[in-house]
DNA sequence: TGTACATCAGTGAACGCGCGTTCACTGATGTAC
DNA sequence: TGTACATCAGTGAACGCGCGTTCACTGATGTAC
């Protein structure tokens, strides 16, 4: 009990400070994170950081995860939220909660897909599995709608990468998914990002200003195959 | 012609710096662009160079202009390359031009597509028409394609696009071209964007290796209103 | 229950670093008579 | 053609700033007897 007291005050000091770091970095962008800057928003001194990060790459890399993190559980409530509507529907609200967040949490959204913090590099085992998790929402669904029955694929994928899909299909557990499914995700994960990312970098808004019409327009043709079978 | 060849060593100077200033920024991001670094990089000190900019924003101003141009250029050069073959084919070109281009200039790609430079802010005014001629390529060949009767639209533009595509329309001269073929446009680019951004952060790679296939197969996609008629 | 000890959070000073920008200046180059 | 002057490129020192990280430390909190 008291020696779970510290840690547990320990713990509450750590969420503290990443959610401070949040904070700066929804002001003024990923460079306002900095020890110092993080130590003065939560009321200590920046060396007081070390007894709860190794270093500041060690801070970012937990910043990272729960990032992704976020964003995937977001995406897999979006799919709750709708479970027992059609495949086609369920995909257009992930969709929308995709958007939805990156438009919530710009800054975090870059910080996961954007450029990478100048400096910092990720340690890729333990940034891949949390980063893995919102394609693994995508995916997860047309699995179901194809082994439901529901999902109509008219293209074969492309041959050079057959070998490659079928290994990442059997890496994520998607059992005899065609690999055109797999090559759908990935090419609609393009299409979603892409308009996110110009929207977000202010290049569409002095085309057409909301972005979200002709992102609801995209994200309908991607999810033409799920279509109910008339 | 005295007075001439001092302005001309100046501009042969200007055009050293940026060069230098694209040098350290493909070696070490947009990060590595400092004022101090670039002087070193020419051969001469720091306030030496506000002879030759007012002062850092003005410089990367000047690198982003520049990158735009270039990007740009590559497209109406790759269009060129293939005027006389059917649009379907021009546009598969360009697409890949604009590919090939990002994985040659990674870093410049980012500086004018990815994160803006922390604490950098760009004059739209300067800013903004370069960053169009590169759209302008796209929109152009369909632009063409629909005078010549080789564009074929299935669907209506989103309800709530068409003011605004009117009037982008009308802003970037294209006629009585269809809205449905510049949303088409904003779409496909899109898709490009969001696949060659996910290719250069390293999303793509864990997943599939090279994302060539996946590129080539999605702007085959794009490609399709335009085959020729059988 | 009381006391000696170990653990741990956090401080404050200091390290060396690189940044953009200013300032007064030197020296070379071109201009005007 | 020769000379006095103005223009301009570039220097070197200095400004104040914020950065990540280290170190020896203080004081509070929990542990063991």
């Amino acid at each position: 009990m008291a020696q779970g007291h510290r840690r547990r005050v320990h713990d509450a000091t750590l969420i503290e400070i990443k959610q401070a770091a949040r904070r700066l970095m929804a002001e003024g962008g990923t460079a306002a994170v900095s020890l110092r800057a993080i130590a003065h928003e939560v009321g200590m001194t920046a060396p007081g950081l070390y007894r709860y990060f190794r270093d500041r790459d060690d801070l970012i890399t937990a910043l990272l995860v729960d990032t992704y993190d976020a964003l995937a559980e977001t995406l897999e409530a979006a799919r709750a939220a709708h479970a027992s509507e059609h495949y086609a529907d369920q995909l257009t609200q992930v969709g929308m909660a995709y958007r939805d967040w990156a438009l919530a949490h710009p800054v975090e959204y870059r910080l996961i897909l954007g450029n990478p913090i100048p400096g910092y590099h990720a340690p890729v085992a333990v940034t891949t599995p949390p980063a893995r998790r919102s394609l693994a929402v995508f995916l997860a669904l047309l699995h179901d709608a194809w082994r439901d029955g529901e999902l109509t694929l008219t293209d074969d994928p492309a041959p050079e990468l057959e070998a490659r899909l079928a290994a990442f299909r059997a890496e994520a557990g998607l059992g005899e998914l065609p690999l055109s499914a797999l090559q759908l995700a990935l090419a609609t994960w393009g299409t979603l990002h892409g308009l996110i990312s110009l929207e977000l970098f202010g290049h569409l808004d002095p085309i057409i200003g909301d972005a979200g019409p002709l992102y609801r327009a995209a994200l309908a043709a991607a999810v033409a195959p799920l279509h109910p079978r008339r």
